[in-house]
Parts: C-alpha cells; structure tokens; sequence
DNA sequence: CATGAATGAGGTTTCATTCAT
DNA sequence: GATGAATGAAACCTCATTCAT
C-alpha cells in the first residue's frame, strides 16, 4: 500500500474527475470556443452541432446539455464575445496621452482588436443578419458600447480644450467611423481582393490601410479651417 | 367559345412559342429577383427553395428547373448584383464638376446606392463569408470595379493640378474608405443601434452619418498642413 | 409492335404511376390507415413515424410530405376517425320501427360501432388525454353529433305520443348513457377483466353485455310507475 | 453557533439516521405524487422525467435512484392507485341502509371517486392502452375488485328478497354498468363537450348527470313488469 | 417544355438512463 | 446514501435534389 500525504477529499474528486474528462466547466468552455468558431465561419444557419462537438472533443449531446438549443448557444457565444471586447476596453487608457496621440492610440486599438479577433466579426455580421435579435434579449449587453463613446467624448472635450481638435464632433459618429475603416475592410477583404484585383490581406496592404485610416481620423478631427 | 381568324398553322405554332418563351424568362426572371432577396435576408445556408418558389410564384421544381442548384443560382444572384452596381456605376458622370464637388457626388452616389440596395449589402456579407468563392468563380467580374477605381484616380490628378487636393493618396484605399463609411454603417446599423442605444435608421440619423462621411472625406483629400 | 386499343394518354400515365407506386392519392391513404392504427395503438407520444412509414409501405419522408407534422397528422387521422363515424350514423334509418325496437336498433349500432372500431376508442381515448385540443381546430366536427341527438329526440317524442316512452327524459343523456355503457366496457376491458378475474372479451361475456346494456336502456325509457 | 446539550455520538448519529429515512421517504412520496399527476396528464409515453422531478422538487436522478425505471415507477403509481381506491371502498358501508338507499349510496361512492380522483382515469386509460400489461404483474392486484362485486351481490340478494329488486341481475354486469355511467361521462367530457357543444363540466351539467345515472340503475333494478 | 411525386441524407433535439464518485 | 456529469440511441423533422412522365 502506497504512502500519500494528506490532500481534502474534494480536492482529489476534482483531480481525478478532471483527469477522466469529468469536468463541467472545462467542458462548457471547449463546446463555447468550438461554438464561436463555428458560428463565425458559417453563420447561424450554416452551423453544424457535430463540428462544434467534434471540435470541442465533446458529443452533440453536451451540446444540448449546456446549452439547450443551437439559437441558446449562438447566444451565449454572442454574449461571450462583447463581454471579451468590453473587457479589452476596458484595459485602454488614453488619460496619460496627449490628444492627438490618444485618439491614434484607440484607433490602432480597435484596428487591432478586429484584426485579431476575426471571430467577433464573423459573429457581429451573423447577427446583423439575424437584425440583432439575439443580441436585443441579452438586456446586460444593451449598453455595453457606452464607456467607450463616453471615453471618446471625453477625449474630444480634453482636445478641444487644448485647440488641437476642432468643436462640433458627435464621439458617437467618431466611433462609428474609427469602426468602419477597420471592421469594413477586414470584413469584406476577401471580395474587396477579388473585385480590386488587390490582396487585401498582405502585411503590407494591411499596414497601408491602418496609416490610411489613422490618417483619416487625424485629417477629420483636427482644428484648422473648415 | 370564341371566334378567330384563320391564321397559318405553323405561324400560329411559333406565337406559341414566342409566348412560352416570353413566359419562362418572366418566370426566370420572377425566380432570381425573389432569390435575390431570400439570400440577401437569410445568407446562402439559410436561404430556403420553398420560400423562393412561392414568392415567385412558381414552384421549387422551377427553381431547380432553371438554375440547376442553390448554388448555381446564388451566383447567378451575385453576379446580377455586381452587374447591377457597375451599370450604376456607368451612369456618374463627375468630368464636368469640379473636383471637390465632384467627390462629394461620388460619395453621394456610393451611399444612396447602400441604401437603396439593402440585399447588395446581404449578399455580399454573405459572399464574404463564403471568402468569395463563388466570386471568383465568375471571371467577367474580375475587374468589375477597375473602372470605378479608375475614375476616382482621375478626379484625384485633377484635384491635386488644381492645388485642391493633396497628392499622395492611393485611389483604391480612398475607395475603400468611402464604401466603408456608408456600408459598415448600414450593413452593422442592427447591432450597432441596439448597442448604442440610438436608432441608426431614423431618417435623422442617416442624415448626420451621410454629411459625417461626406466631411470626413473632404477634410481626407484637402490639400492643407499635414 | 404490339396493336393496342386507343386509351386515353392521362389514363395510361395514371395506369403506369399506379405501377411504380407514383400514385399520390393511394400512397396518402395507406399513410392514413397506418397512422390511424398507429395512433390508436399507441396514442399520440407513444407512436412512431418509422413504424407507420413500414406499415404504409412508404417512407418517413412522405409522412411529412403529406401530413407535415405528428400532430397534423393525428388531426387529419381523427378528422377522418370521426367522419367515418358520422357516416355510419347517416346510414341508420329507425322511422320505419316501434320506437322500442328502434331504440334497441340504436343501441345495438352503437355497440356494433365501437366493437368494430376499436381504433375509434383508442384515438376518442387519446384525444380526450389531449383535453379535445385537436377535435377543437377542425370547426367542421363541431357539430358531429348533433344529428344523432336529433334522433334520439325524434324517437323519445315518438315513444311518448304512443305512451310507451316516459315523458323529461334528456336525449342528450340519453345519448351519453348509451355511448357509455359500450364504450367503457371495450375501452377499459383490459383492466377490468385483470381486475374482476374474468375475461370481458370472451364472446359469451360480450353477447352478456350487449344484452344487459339492452335492457338498461329499455327500463331507462319506458312508461311506468316512477 | 447554536449551543447543544451534549448527547452521545452514538443516539446523536441515529438521529440523524432516522431524519433522513424521514427526509428519505418524504422524497420518495413527493416522487410518486408527482409521477401519479405526470402519468395521469400524459400517459406512460407522454411522461417526462424532468418534469417529475421539478414536481416533487427532487431531481430525475432520485427518480431512478427510488424506482430503478420509467415502468417500475408507472407500475407502482398505478398499484397505489388502484390500492387507494381499494382503501376508500373498504370504508363503504350500506349493510345499515334499505337497499334501494343502499345502491344509491354506492353509486354516489363511485359517482364522487371518480370525480375527485380524476387522475385515476387518467392512470386507468393508460393503462388500458397497454392492454392491463402493468396490473397483470402485480399479483396483489388481481381480486381488488372482487370484494366490492361481493358486496353488491350481498346488496342484490337482499334487495330480491324484501321484493324491491328483481332476480337474475349479474352483480359484474350491474358493477360495470355503474363505473361505465361514471367514468364514461367523466373520461370523455372534453371530446364530448366538443362534439355536442355543451359543456359536460359546469356544476349543472355534472349534477343533472349523476341524477340521470342514480336513476338508471334504480331503474334497471327495482322489481316489476318484465 | 413543364411538373407532381418522391426521396436519401442529414439536421436538431429529446429521451430514458448510467457513470463515477 | 446521494448526486452532478455524462451519454447512446432514437425521435421528429428539414433540406436540397431527382424521378418519371
């Protein structure tokens, strides 16, 4: 008989079960990571319960337990996916910055939070389709956008004040348009490369279109003549 | 019973068939604008045959009849939608405005037709999310948007002659800055104003983004203090 | 070349679909008449599309394509269960009778009906665990019955006038008296022959009670001392 | 922290032991209630565990941990069924009353059972449509009818001999007809309401009923012309 | 040419039940 | 003794497509 040290019961049921592959949240999670995948590269409709167990090295059927329906679970990973971009929000402070630069800052910000997370577009795209029905029953996420327009707003008054942006922008409409270079190009690059004749996804095209759009935000806030 | 004309047997034969013929292409035609819309509402793997056929009124033989597959007749769909677009794009005429005025028509055009044409923005999310395959199944469309490109590359040169616009902007990512304006606006105006907590498309709102974007543009090519 | 007689051309397709089993009218109705069994077996949670797909010589598929869904399906079964019914109580004809001997006509069709149809009490028992959910969507069946209480009516009057019915007897009641006491006995002879220790279905207990069943309707309905 | 008087490991241990056969066995009752209303509502097919559980505030689990499966636990809620009523029978007595009176009595007994214990049908009809297969296997069950036939032989017997009942009743037969007025009105008041557009269930409809079935049975009892 | 009938394959979901502590 | 986690099997139903005239 073996010697063993003293470990809490529970503890050791933990151990063992997660070692037999009997551990719920670890499971839950895998089926969520397989389930954002595949929703952001099929749609809604276009999604399929196997891959997403496969994927997650589950069955359908925990699929079921989890979640309960497909449409439950495209919610959840909806919801997991604004959830992970207000978090990144939250982690970007500008306050330190100078105007000009801050707002450079937050561009390359959102830039890069589409850039690496292609999923979120895929998803934000698949809603869009479904006109945004899911996302309306998830009353937490309703204003989930807010601090940043409000982080903006601050910003705009911050460089006003010191005369390097000009009055009179609305942050909301700031915010739109800091989205749209980004999420617009890195969305529809694949039939922006065919119909341009141009691959849209080279390092160097990439890199071009985030000065471009830097620039753009730069020219349109910018005190000077009107 | 009624009475008529002793015609011809064998041209009779032929009105028949001119009549049948004219028949099948109005069903054609009944079939891929109803398409045009299913795809453009619910994606490719959402799209249903039945829903097809009964707005068009005719029957899911018919389509089947016609266009082969689902997918055959999503390109068909796609490529009537780019085909569309071109022959809209034919129609400005900016030689005889000056240069400014002439970009603001440009952007003008480019957001009236997104809004106007809400399935292009489906079915070209759509085909995005298919990484444009069935697009580049298609070689007419290959450089379906050259032109466009082209045309706003002269407007540059003409801008920059005239001390009016600054030199060194690249026409394909000016182009793409302003399709992104208006397309990311209303192709996310779901998400977006369940997010924002404002109605996009309130005719008040869609107002401010067109003259936002149009400002935008402007303030982007003004020759003027880097 | 075989010499054949002239046959119309739609009556040799129909001829040669009957043939390959394309005959859609022939195919629903073996559906219908499997389900019916099937429904009546094993109510409506308990039934099972394959086994009235292998009954009907069909397959699962055309169940839905005919019938859509279990449920539609158990309605247009029911449907038919009861105009069947009400077709068999068309053709009971009792003016030409005793008012006496009528009734005792009417009981035993009745009886007859229900031992004969012992799919009517299973789907009647079933759509009664329902709560009549189904029988209230078909408004034609609404008033089924009506004309068999008219009868009854028209008999107790009968009966009276001749002084050999007692006067303030409800048909309606009557009606209900009747159904009962051959209903129950066949719908609940299982359990009662479990219970009473002696077989109900045997063909000597069921003469026993039609006969019983007979002449409690007799003394129900006669003149006499009250 | 609760102060407690010191008592001995031991009692201390048993008492915990015997609260949880309390607890155990409270459980299991919630679990058989519940089941007994599931089973009723929805047949044995049309049950579902998890509603059973949420009923008895339990979980499906201790469904399986008390009666090992969906059929054992069908099983024993029908035996507790049918020993209920076997209970409220037993409590019956009408050796003190005429025995005009006393018939009357009994078919009140039957009458109210049934309408107080609508689960019983319930539990009854579906059995029947497993053809008694669940009461055959339990043997206790097979004479619980039996005494109550016995008493309404004894019923029988001394009506005939004081002159007021006829000779040559069946007690089964008389037994049946009883249950059958009954149980049939009771069982299918929801098609039957349906199909004759009046609704069997209001306090009226269910009074005029028990009066009508009170006399039929006088009727087809009492002593007199042939 | 046109069409009603048919269908194989696979999708989502549910069910009763067991595993493993 | 009690329980959270897991699951195989099969249910219902849908989809894009073809058959056969």
């Amino acid at each position: 008989m073996t010697v063993r040290r003293h470990v809490p019961k529970r503890a050791r049921a933990q151990v063992r079960a997660r070692a037999r592959k009997r551990d719920a949240e670890a499971t839950r999670a895998r089926i969520l990571a397989a389930a954002t995948n595949e929703f952001a590269r099929y749609g809604l409709a276009g999604a399929r319960g196997d891959r997403v167990a496969r994927a997650a090295r589950s069955s359908e059927r925990m699929v079921y337990y989890y979640f309960g329906s497909k449409e439950k679970l495209f919610r959840e990973v909806l919801e997991a996916s604004y959830l992970s971009l207000q978090r990144a929000e939250r982690s970007v402070h500008l306050d330190d910055l100078e105007p000009a630069q801050a707002l450079d800052e937050f561009c390359r910000f959102v830039w890069r939070y589409y850039l690496e997370h292609p999923e979120f577009i895929g998803l934000v795209n698949t809603e869009n389709l479904h006109r945004a029905s899911h996302l309306k029953q998830s009353p937490q996420l309703m204003e989930l956008v807010a601090p940043i327009v409000g982080l903006l707003q601050g910003l705009l008054v911050r460089g006003e004040r010191r005369g390097v942006f000009r009055a009179g922008i609305d942050p909301t409409e700031l915010y739109i348009t800091i989205a749209a270079l980004g999420y617009f190009y890195l969305s529809n690059s694949a039939t922006l490369s065919a119909v341009l004749g141009r691959d849209l996804r080279t390092p160097a095209n990439l890199d071009k279109h985030w000065r471009t759009s830097a620039e753009v935000i730069q020219r349109f806030v910018r005190a000077g003549a009107a």
